[in-house]
DNA sequence: AGCGTCCGCGCAACCGATTGCACAAGCCAC
DNA sequence: GTGGCTTGTGCAATCGGTTGCGCGGACGCT
């Protein structure tokens, strides 16, 4: 009933079928040139009579290339990252290629076992997307195999080191905070808070984008409240330590974040975006349907998947390391930073404010 | 510079260095008892210097097993599909097998050409979640592989076929709809009607599954906007047509509609939830912060992708087909349902409310 | 000393497709 | 009739591990 030993049918079956050999068989299918077309055609009949389908790993072993490509990153049910791997899923699949998707999760440990997958099965490619491990250690492991590389959001660029002889592909995060920072400066907000991580590269390198374009604009220095230290965990505390001390502004690390502090400031007096302005980054959709409207940094992150399957498919067939690619980034301003008409109000008498939610409009 | 013909460490190699057979490093490798133990470790620091890794594609062909699992969904970039993949590649990363992942953007042409390259490439399970070919047709293409099958949010179960000798793993989405609808009547909601597509099976089985509940609990006959109709497409359509009759409440496809259409009613004269309640599906994480937060029914993305996995690998030990599982979805009431306290209020005097936004509570 | 065991290891076949090279017809021309 | 060409196929090696089987030597026992 359940058919347990039917065979895989194999090329030889095809040619025993067609009545050739098997060598004749893989030509016919591959259309050489050199084959015939009655041969050929009855190759094909055979082939779709049986249901024929080749082994990748067979094939792949002989040709030396696997039309796989790797990708490793954080997590896919993150809305940035997912649109990361659609693209790059789309791009690789128009290409010909498959791709294995695994998950970092910000382990190591779970890295260097994705990197070791990925370099037994062969991949012809791997893309890092803002994985934490060393990155020379990484490069060891992977360019002694010849694999390209193209690493979006490379962690080594927090401290100014390019990684060696990878091909880096990132956003303009930087200039992004500092688009945001100029357009809250240029509505009228001096006073900045910066919440965010501070354990991730990219955390790190928004924080300080932020606090040196306050500075060269002349604001009051940044100040910052890292949700990596524990007990900032949870949305709550961080709107109870900004209503302690309201600033003018809020910049958050990420849109999620700054939905979620959205969302716990309503908990509070303050009220966005009466008492307080409200930065995010990355442009994700609920972003665009909160409310208000959440001013934001619109990242192209499909945009990313698809140059990185581009980068590493060109480095691949030159057999040269893709060069270094920055895509642009997008300020997108919403209701969340209006132009700030009462520069002393939130000083005078917060007690005014009444209803947690303001006048709503 | 590049080192370009540098060719790629072998078994051979390790063997060689170690100064035994072939045979011996593949078995000390793989700790089989027979070897002893100086002879392993010699062969452990000989792969190590050089930096050996086994060639995936060489052993799968020997061991007719890849290791390897499919997935195949519409997108990545949707938080549900992208919860469902990170817990399908977590549960296969932790079991030892990579995953490749495709996506089939409701494209029965890329469907297709997924499913043979999942075949091609002899993944030892396939998980199909919410593909839109012909469930007997991908059935023939694969089970004479002998490949297992789970069939997350299967189509067919809509016309009440269930599909032949596949393990389908859904979730009980009709009784997620059918609480939502019990919840609102509850409620004192009587005027429902449904938002969404008609293109999907699911979205047929969430429509008629609202109506045929509305009707067993005596309520108004459900009443339906189509979102796949041309026109319909965005959201603005939607809150118009809604304004011009309104309903008591709206029971949306997904959270991602109800949020659209969340919005697009804040341009017309209606309220959520004062004027209309409104409810979602899925529970995803923006429907948590939405104002007013979204009734909803929360669906267990990630535990769906995990059970796929476990599901996919006692299978192929066993070599018998999954069983059929369906996994329990739950309602959560959030403030976009609340009790009706004026069942005739929104006939009265609508001009009343004045602001969009209402009260604010 | 002779014999049976067990241990450690190597030979060679095998998985399935690809491909360099050689070979067999068929055809033309000399 | 034989040499030169083109065209169509087949043989066998190859990719890189895995594994059934067999072999030689060390050891224990009578």
């Amino acid at each position: 009933m359940r058919r347990p030993p039917e065979r895989r049918v194999v090329l030889a079956d095809v040619a025993r079928i067609a009545g050739i050999s098997q060598a004749t068989a893989s030509r016919a299918l591959k259309d050489d040139p050199r084959i015939g077309e009655t041969t050929r055609s009855a190759v094909r009949a055979a082939a779709l009579k049986l249901g024929y389908v080749p082994n990748a790993a067979a094939r792949s072993l002989r040709a030396q290339r696997t039309h796989i490509l790797g990708l490793l990153l954080d997590d896919l049910a993150d809305p940035v990252h997912g649109k990361v791997a659609a693209g790059f899923e789309a791009a690789a699949a128009s290409e010909g290629y498959a791709v294995f998707m695994m998950t970092g999760l910000h382990d190591i440990e779970r890295e260097q076992r994705a990197l070791t997958a990925f370099v037994e099965h062969r991949a012809d490619g791997i893309a890092l997307a803002s994985c934490v491990s060393d990155p020379a250690d990484v490069h060891r492991r992977i360019a002694k195999d010849r694999v390209v590389f193209v690493q979006p959001d490379y962690p080594a660029l927090a401290d100014g080191r390019e990684a060696p002889a990878l091909g880096v592909l990132r956003t303009d995060d930087a200039a992004g905070v500092a688009a945001s920072v100029r357009h809250v400066a240029e509505r009228g907000y001096r006073n900045l808070t910066f919440v965010g991580p501070t354990t991730s590269a990219s955390g790190m390198l928004r924080r300080a984008t932020a606090s040196e374009t306050a500075e060269s604009l002349g604001l009051a220095p940044l100040r910052y409240i890292d949700t990596s230290i524990d007990g900032w965990r949870d949305a709550s505390g961080v709107a109870a330590e900004l209503a302690a001390d309201p600033p003018d502004a809020v910049l958050c690390y990420d849109d999620k974040l700054a939905l979620t502090v959205l969302d716990a400031l309503r908990s509070t007096r303050l009220n966005v975006p009466d008492d307080l302005a409200l930065v995010g980054f990355d442009g994700i959709s609920p972003a665009r349907q909160s409310r208000p409207r959440l001013t934001t940094v619109d990242v192209p992150s499909a945009e990313v998947g698809r140059r990185a399957v581009e980068m590493l498919l060109s480095a691949a067939r030159d057999g040269t390391m893709p060069a270094s690619e920055v895509l642009p980034v997008r300020l997108v301003i919403g209701d969340s930073t209006p132009p700030r008409t009462s520069p002393g109000r939130r000083a005078a008498a917060p007690e005014m404010v009444g209803s947690r939610r303001g006048s709503g409009r």
